[in-house]
DNA sequence: TTAAGTATGCTTTTT
DNA sequence: GCATACTTAA
């Protein structure tokens, strides 16, 4: 394999750069994947590293299985004992093995988003909190921010200030830390918080894996938060053979606490960093990187740098108006159509949408037109209602401390197991101090008779799987339960519509795990045992279960586009409002972010790509009048092409400036925990809130310390 | 006490 | 337009 002729200058640079810190700033397109995939060949085929002393981390597991997959078909490497995987599937593996060291066993669950909500509403009855004052999703994103920030409850007050809220807030943090030490669970934060904690505490195992993992390379890098940041330093620091690979102009998770600095400050930290540009971009024609620049020129949070091509087309980035969201699905329905006539693949077009609620529309028109679509992202598959409760059995059985699941399973199917029989369990159980697991298997004196068969039943089922599932295979177990419990047949013979689909999904996950089984016994030569599966999918993405081979229009939101590329991508709803969405529009740093999203979007084509706004659009029960995103007006009009019929007129406002707000008023609205500014008063943070809008009733904790009651149009978010 | 039936409130983006 | 939270019937 000759790696000079097959990479550009720069490419080669970079695969050839093994000693030392690398920072490679790498536009869209310009083999950003390509360059990680032959350095790595490099290292392991030319210099003959051993592949086991090799850390790879990827954005996503999809992106983790191409990389095998090339090593493998391409380079003769066999892929088995490399590190390549997410920052949360690696960390999984490091807190399982090293279990003797930390708080918690290996067989912990991990809890999803929703998981973790219910988590904290069980902590609000138990110290009596009001959910309506503070919102279980926004105390859930301050926790989750805190963990990134690697800030456990004992250091709440170091980093945050303290006042009614922050106090609240940390009880809140600190009993939901207790519950999932008592459940032997993990939240997504935590997996990457406690791997942070043990590098940083112990030495041993810090030195362990830093002598390990002697060639580090993470790609996206500038959607690393600081927890990240954290475990890569702590391995990486003393050896310094760390390349990372990133665009900050791709940088699209702030809000899951990326940050950009971490790319942009690279230099900082590592000190004799060889800093490497790839701008050649290998993807699009000319314009459209044209249009791209001159929309990201914008930015001002950035690294210098200007993509280009060789590749030449007369196509321009295409502007279409639309009367509204029907409309839209429609025109673009109808494009696709027509290049499906001209013996174009499905497979290469894209729609990309800014929230995952706009993507209905689309299907109607799709089934209308019957053109095969696949969504990717919204409601996860493994997050749907049927596909959990299975999975809820699947859990208590590995982990029995896991109340949250077994809760959940308690009373599905229906056993005639209602409130007042689950208090008297947990009365029970409290008197045993014991699990939920154990307490059904003894004798309860406080149920009735009717009560009590049912859970016996469902005891010595539980105790008969708990046992099968260190002997039977995983997929022999979970089709025995499905079948226990008739699950397939319950939701066929519903009359409601939507459980077809629900005995279809419960057939998919059947599908799934005996997939899953097959590459693992191919991967390892073992067979998997249940707590593999079952962390492995809980680390799963929409996008891991993309199908390829189905000839499909895939439909997905701007961030699941990240790293991809299609012939001819459909961009809609580029509006104000949507994009930039009206909640990021409050500071110019989560403007720049939205303007990055569309900067990705139009990077991902390669043949055409439509931009699609409309000029009515359907919010909840109301129909809004929109305008078009003020980033139209930012990309150079020599690189668009607009509609002879329809004069693009971007509305301005009197001063020539582009209106700054078209949330509307329905749309605007406070929440709890809010930052708010007020002309008089100055900063405040939002305690109670009745009523929404400018008509809302705010109670407010001024950072004069002064508490006040004010009306929504006085003030303005931060 | 539980299960079915009805009202309501919420939608940014995801590992 | 959907899922969750409350209300009412059995």
């Amino acid at each position: 394999m000759n790696f000079q002729n097959e990479l550009n200058p720069q490419q080669y640079k970079v695969v050839t750069t093994i000693e030392g810190p690398v920072l490679v700033l790498a536009g869209a397109g310009s083999g950003k994947t390509r360059s990680v995939i032959y350095r790595t060949a490099y290292l392991i085929n030319k210099k003959k590293v051993n592949p086991w002393n090799i850390f790879v981390v990827t954005f996503t597991n999809k992106a983790a299985r191409e990389l095998k997959d090339r090593l493998e078909n391409t380079f003769g490497i066999s892929a088995q004992s490399l590190w390549i995987g997410t920052f949360h599937s690696v960390c999984t593996r490091i807190l399982r093995y090293e279990e003797k060291s930390l708080p918690f066993n290996s067989n912990f669950s991990i809890y999803d988003e929703s998981d973790q909500k219910s988590v904290i509403k069980k902590v609000y009855t138990k110290l009596d909190i009001d959910p309506k004052k503070f919102p279980p999703g926004k105390v859930r994103e301050i926790i989750s921010r805190q963990k990134n920030s690697l800030i456990l409850p004992k250091d709440f007050f170091d980093f945050n200030e303290t006042n009614y809220f922050s106090e609240t807030v940390y009880k809140i943090y600190k009993a939901y830390q207790d519950f999932l030490s008592v459940n032997n669970a993990l939240d997504f934060d935590d997996l990457l918080m406690y791997t942070a904690i043990l590098f940083h505490d112990n030495e041993k195992i810090r030195k362990k894996y830093e002598k390990k993992f002697h060639y580090v390379m993470i790609d996206e890098y500038q959607d690393t938060n600081y927890a990240q940041f954290k475990i890569i330093n702590l391995i990486a620091k003393n050896h310094q053979n760390l390349c990372v690979v990133g665009d900050d102009d791709q940088a699209i998770y702030s809000w899951r606490g990326a940050n950009i600095r971490n790319i942009l400050n690279f230099e900082d930290d590592y000190k004799s960093v060889v800093k490497i540009k790839l701008e050649q971009n290998y993807r699009s024609p000319k314009s459209f990187l044209d249009a791209a620049n001159s929309l990201i020129r914008n930015n001002t949070e950035r690294h210098e740098k200007v993509l280009w091509t060789d590749i030449t087309s007369p196509e321009k980035p295409e502007l279409i108006k639309l009367e509204n969201e029907n409309k839209e699905a429609e025109y673009v329905a109808r494009e696709i159509s027509q290049l499906q006539s001209l013996g174009k693949s499905l497979n290469e077009c894209v729609v990309l949408y800014r929230t995952n609620a706009q993507s209905r529309v689309f299907e109607n028109a799709f089934s209308l037109q019957k053109i095969r679509y696949q969504i990717v992202g919204g409601v996860n598959f493994y997050q749907r209602k049927e596909v959990k409760d299975i999975l809820a059995y699947l859990k208590v059985l590995v982990n029995p401390q896991d109340e949250e699941s077994f809760l959940r399973i308690i009373n599905v199917p229906s056993r005639g197991i209602g409130k007042m029989t689950i208090d008297k369990i947990s009365a029970f159980k409290l008197e045993n101090n014991s699990t939920y697991f154990d307490a059904i298997q003894k004798k309860n004196p406080h149920l009735s008779g009717k009560q009590e068969r049912s859970i016996t039943e469902l005891a010595s089922k539980l105790k008969k799987w708990k046992v099968d599932s260190e002997n039977l295979p995983v997929t022999v177990l979970t089709k025995n339960i499905i079948e226990e419990f008739d699950f397939i047949d319950y939701y066929e013979k519903s009359k409601d519509p939507k459980d077809i689909s629900r005995s279809e999904n419960i057939k998919e996950f059947i599908a799934a795990i005996e997939e899953f089984s097959e590459n693992y016994e191919n991967d390892t030569g073992e067979q998997p045992i249940l707590i593999d599966f079952l962390q492995q999918i809980s680390l799963q993405t929409d996008l891991d279960n993309v199908n390829e081979d189905e000839e499909a229009v895939k439909l997905m939101t701007m961030h699941n586009a990240k790293g991809l590329e299609f012939d001819n991508v459909y961009i809609v709803g580029v509006e104000d409002g949507l994009l930039p969405h009206s909640r990021s529009v409050d500071t110019l740093h989560n403007l720049e972010e939205e303007r990055r999203l569309l900067y990705v979007a139009i990077t991902r084509a390669k043949k055409s790509v439509k931009l699609c706004y409309t000029r009515h659009r359907r919010y909840f029960d109301t129909v809004l009048t929109s305008l078009p995103s003020r980033f139209l007006l930012e990309i150079d009009e020599q690189y668009l092409k607009k509609e002879d019929n329809l004069e693009f007129q971007a509305p301005r406002s009197k001063t020539g400036k582009h209106p700054k707000n078209i949330v509307l008023e329905s749309q605007k609205y406070f929440n709890i925990g809010q930052k708010i500014k007020h002309d008089k008063f100055g900063n405040g943070v939002i305690l109670d809130v009745s009523g929404s809008g400018n008509d809302a009733k705010l109670t407010i904790s001024f950072s004069n310390g002064k508490l006040k009651k004010i009306i929504g149009t006085f003030v303005k978010p931060v």
